[in-house]
RNA sequence: GGGCCCGUAGCUCAAUGGUCAGAGCAGGGCGCUCAUAACGCCUUGGUUGGGGGUUCGAGUCCCUCCGGGCCUACCA
């Protein structure tokens, strides 16, 4: 038994996520602590709401709400949603939390200690009507180059030229249109990363396996021009953790606060903390996860993320960790993922193009949804999804492959031996046989599952459903039954234990149906199945069971071309 | 502009430089009748984006061209 730390990017708090950032960290990372409670080892699975930043103080102002009280709102939905998809974080905390205030403010204080913290005097744009330094890419204006007038501060959309908010003609601010911008000085605060360029490297290179899309995106970053860059760690805003050394004051820096991806990372450790809390332990309870000196040194910690947050994941967060000079736990494998595109374009949160969190659920089971998108999941390069494709997916491995399956043998046995295990017969050759193949496949998606290659995991439980209908097929109950009772009987015996088998091994994909199979099965033994002999013959003779209803409805033509025309455009 | 990734069957995707490039779906044929018209077996289908090169041997390595995508540090 290993001790495992699975952590997943932080959604953020401003919005309802869609289907393509479920599928980019919180549900693979789902799979894989499933996985691991399931192979018996001690898991820490951590996710939280990222809140920071100018993005929620803006949708909070849309809303009308204080920021606080919007946080602690959309806090709450996507608390919800994280249920509904069945996400088992051990914790979902807030990156507002007082735990990540205390532990924000304390890095920053070791690095500061550390010599790794600049100050640095720098002058940005203000906008006296919005009251706020404006990031550059909320100042719009034509650009210089091309003439495109919506030209953003950071980059022209239409030109792709990069620009400074300076180069811009006619600015304003992207979130009141207010001309009367201005440019001021302020002081801010930037994590040395440069001094820390070497150690980052040897680090990644010493990561063994890590896929290619973490590890080109982190060596790009410390090799590309002057090599890596100093970060700025801390903005102009109200809503964040206050800059203080430690618990003490930083003189200079009165009312500023951290920037968010200073703070989001901490929130690992935080929300962790947060976990300990709301059990009623103590901190060595969350520092054993955290502190290789106060019992971490035997954890395997595992994030999973977009290929959007590899470079804070690959370079800030461990220079963050390391700088402090304290023994925290660092990633041990980093897995991210490239992008879920829908019907040709991408998911777009800020158009409302594709299909959301909530919208999912209200129209299918999590189940559906955690099929496909995992069984799809973008490992490689960016994935498509189409209805068509999400129609026949789901039509054929859930309904046909393995939900049919449970329907035919317990509607079988009900029909010919009643509602529990039949007594009689013994295995022959082929009962050996199906059990070794069995033990074959087990094997190989018990080792996909480990090295974390979802869709390679996904193509071998089918195949091993399949395994299931094969011998149906060859040993034909139906027929046996009607000269060979006893050896008909041992048949659908070992057929209801193979529907035991599937749950405990489906449980990571689809926890419902897993567990309205074990309903069914008047059963509550999730044991995996090592020695598949032994799985077979779980159930003995004279269990009652009970036929359950269908497991998964097939999505019709209608339906399908209903939700395809429904979320063709913008979110309504 | 620079860097990285991808391009394989109608579709979605596999293949440490080494048998005849494989699966699933879709298509075609056969079988079965327990089951959600479900299941099983067989089968059609490829100049691996184009062109050069290295090698005994290239989907895989190198060059080049074409096409798609991502990143490029103040959104997160």
């Amino acid at each position: 038994m290993a001790r495992i730390l699975i952590t997943s990017a932080l959604p953020y708090i401003n919005g309802i996520k869609h289907l393509g950032n479920l599928v980019g960290s919180q549900l693979p990372a789902d799979l894989y602590a499933r996985y691991c409670r399931a192979r018996g080892h001690e898991v820490m699975f951590i996710c939280a709401t990222d809140e920071h930043g100018t993005p929620a103080e803006l949708a909070a102002a849309k809303t009308g709400e204080p920021v606080a009280d919007y946080c602690a709102r959309m806090h709450g939905v996507q608390t919800e949603l994280a249920h509904g998809f069945r996400l088992s974080f051990d914790h979902y905390g807030r990156s507002s939390s007082p735990q990540n205030h205390r532990l924000t403010q304390h890095f920053a204080g070791r690095l500061r200690a550390a010599g790794l913290i600049a100050e640095v005097a720098e002058k940005q744009v203000y906008s006296p009507s919005d009251g706020r330094f404006l990031p550059d890419r909320y100042i719009e204006g034509t650009c210089p180059a091309c003439g495109y007038e919506r030209a953003r501060g950071d980059q022209c959309e239409n030109c792709t030229k990069q620009l400074d908010p300076t180069d811009l003609i006619d600015p304003r601010s992207a979130i009141s249109g207010a001309t009367d911008l201005e440019v001021r000085e302020t002081k801010h605060l930037y994590l040395r990363q440069s001094a820390m360029r070497d150690q980052l490297d040897q680090w990644i290179d010493s990561q063994k396996g890590w896929p290619v899309l973490t590890t080109s995106i982190a060596k790009k970053w410390l090799h590309d021009g002057d090599g890596l860059r100093d970060r700025g760690i801390t903005r102009d805003l109200d809503w964040g953790i206050p800059v203080k050394d430690g618990e003490n004051d930083w003189p200079g820096m009165e009312g500023k606060v951290f920037y968010v991806w200073f703070d989001a990372p901490i929130e690992y450790i935080a929300a962790t903390a947060e976990w300990a809390e709301a059990q009623g332990l103590d901190d060595a309870a969350w520092r054993r996860w955290w502190r290789t000196d106060e019992g971490a040194g035997d954890v395997r910690y595992v994030q999973f993320m977009g290929k959007d947050n590899v470079p804070f994941h690959t370079l800030s967060f461990p220079a963050t960790l390391m700088g402090s000079g304290e023994p925290w736990k660092l990633v041990d494998y980093i897995k991210s993922f490239n992008y879920l595109n829908y019907n040709g374009g991408q998911f777009s949160t800020s158009q409302g193009r594709g299909v959301f969190m909530d919208q999912a659920l209200e129209i299918l089971p999590s189940d559906y949804w955690r099929w496909w998108l995992l069984s799809h999941a973008p490992e490689n390069s960016d994935s498509e999804f189409t209805w068509e494709n999400f129609q026949a997916s789901v039509n054929k491995d859930l309904a046909d492959v393995l939900g049919n399956f449970v329907s035919r043998v317990t509607k079988f046995c009900r029909s010919k031996f009643g509602e529990a295990v039949p007594e009689g017969g013994a295995w022959g050759e082929r009962e050996t046989a199906l059990a070794s193949a069995l033990a074959k496949r087990i094997a190989a998606y018990d080792a996909q599952m480990a090295a974390m290659e979802i869709r390679k995991s996904a193509a071998e439980l089918r195949a091993i459903w399949v395994l299931g209908n094969e011998y149906l097929q060859e040993a034909a109950p139906w027929s046996t039954f009607k000269t060979d009772p006893d050896t008909a009987a041992m048949q659908i015996r070992l057929a209801l234990n193979l529907i035991r088998l599937y749950a405990a091994l489906a449980r990571p994909f689809l926890p419902d149906a897993a567990w309205s199979m074990m309903a069914a099965l008047e059963c509550e033994d999730w044991t995996w199945p090592e020695d598949v002999e032994a799985a077979l013959k779980l159930l003995p003779a004279g269990h009652a069971f009970t036929v359950p209803e269908v497991l998964f409805a097939k999505i019709t033509d209608d339906a399908r071309e209903d939700w395809a025309a429904r979320f063709a455009g913008a979110r309504p």
